[in-house]
DNA sequence: GGGCACATGTAAGCTGTTACATGATTAA
DNA sequence: TTAATCATGTAACAGCTTACATGTGCCC
């Protein structure tokens, strides 16, 4: 497949909850499996297609007049189950917070203490964010079984959110502890 | 520039603490900004040559005769200064763990369980990094301006990886009230 | 009837990795 | 002298995003 596996598992794995059209299923990624996870539609359509030609997936309703819903099928759950139990390819490191403050001498203590703050506040927001997906998801009937497994990801959420805060705070006392700023010399 | 400003910011952030060989920023920032940064041989030369054409850095030696010591200029340090005030461009979260536990229920508790007392070792050993760099930090007598910043990441990590391990924990105890396993229905 | 959300797909292009080609220096 | 490490660079390719092209159905 051109595509790489992980899109692939995406995909199959949104299909293994429910049916959906190819729009669904980027819009299930985005909202739902969007704190850690992310897809395009550059992706999801041919990956869709060539789920199709193999047999993963069912398509109902021709592409041709508006819309098709794709439902995966046995042989698809079976390949899901396969490429989940793959060992997880990590993706290379880029955090652009961490390399400004790596790199915080040549910044500022102010510009770096602007970045916590700002890190603070998204944390905040994920956070918030997390609890009312929890909320939610202990009130929705459906999905029962998928349920636990979703709950683990947002615990995970949720620690990382709050280990953001305390850090932001612990960083931004250390800051102030930088006095007087030194500016960078040649 | 063909390259991203990404790579040009760790390529000029790593000569702003000392001049290198193009091998040793890719050895610096495997080996110092590897939990949150990585680059490449690939991205590394092309950058380096883009910005002595700009006067950012100085080549002292020829490529030719075997290693050349670049050094960043006064351009250099206010190009750098400049890319890190830009907003932080977040990539596109992807987080294979994430991905396999939410369609956990396809995979398997058990399969889960072993994923997570990976995951838990995993930041065990990364926390174990984290406080052995710190220590070695504050022994060090050299970049004492750079110090201060270099610890807000540790301190970053260490957040992180703690995190990890007690949320890792949860789930583990979560995952053992999950009984029956229940089969996957299509 | 105009705009918006839904829907499908392709093509161009960017970013970044991997593999390759090449050679110097150093330690066993 | 042979292997490992240091060192520089290029080329091919993979993966993914963005923008574009196109169309439907619904609501105001």
């Amino acid at each position: 497949m051109r595509r790489g596996n992980q899109s692939e598992t995406a995909v199959l794995g949104a299909l293994s909850v429910r049916p959906m059209t190819g729009y669904s299923v980027r819009e299930a990624i985005r909202d739902v499996l969007g704190h850690f996870w992310s897809e395009s539609f550059g992706q999801i359509y041919p990956t869709l297609g060539e789920l199709e030609r193999r047999g993963h997936v069912e398509r109902r309703g021709s592409a041709r007049t508006g819309s098709s819903t794709f439902s995966i099928t046995a042989s698809g759950r079976a390949r899901l189950k396969e490429l989940l139990a793959r060992p997880i390819q990590p993706q290379p490191p880029r955090n652009g917070l961490m390399l400004r403050l790596f790199f915080g001498r040549q910044l500022g203590p102010e510009a770096c203490q602007s970045l916590l703050v700002e890190a603070k506040a998204d944390a905040e927001r994920r956070l918030a964010e997390y609890e009312a997906i929890r909320k939610e998801l202990l009130e929705e009937q459906d999905y029962a079984e998928d349920r636990p497994y979703w709950l683990l990801t947002v615990s995970a959420g949720e620690h990382s959110a709050r280990a953001s805060i305390a850090w932001a705070d612990e960083s931004l006392a250390a800051l102030d502890q930088i006095d007087p700023p030194q500016p960078p010399k040649q």
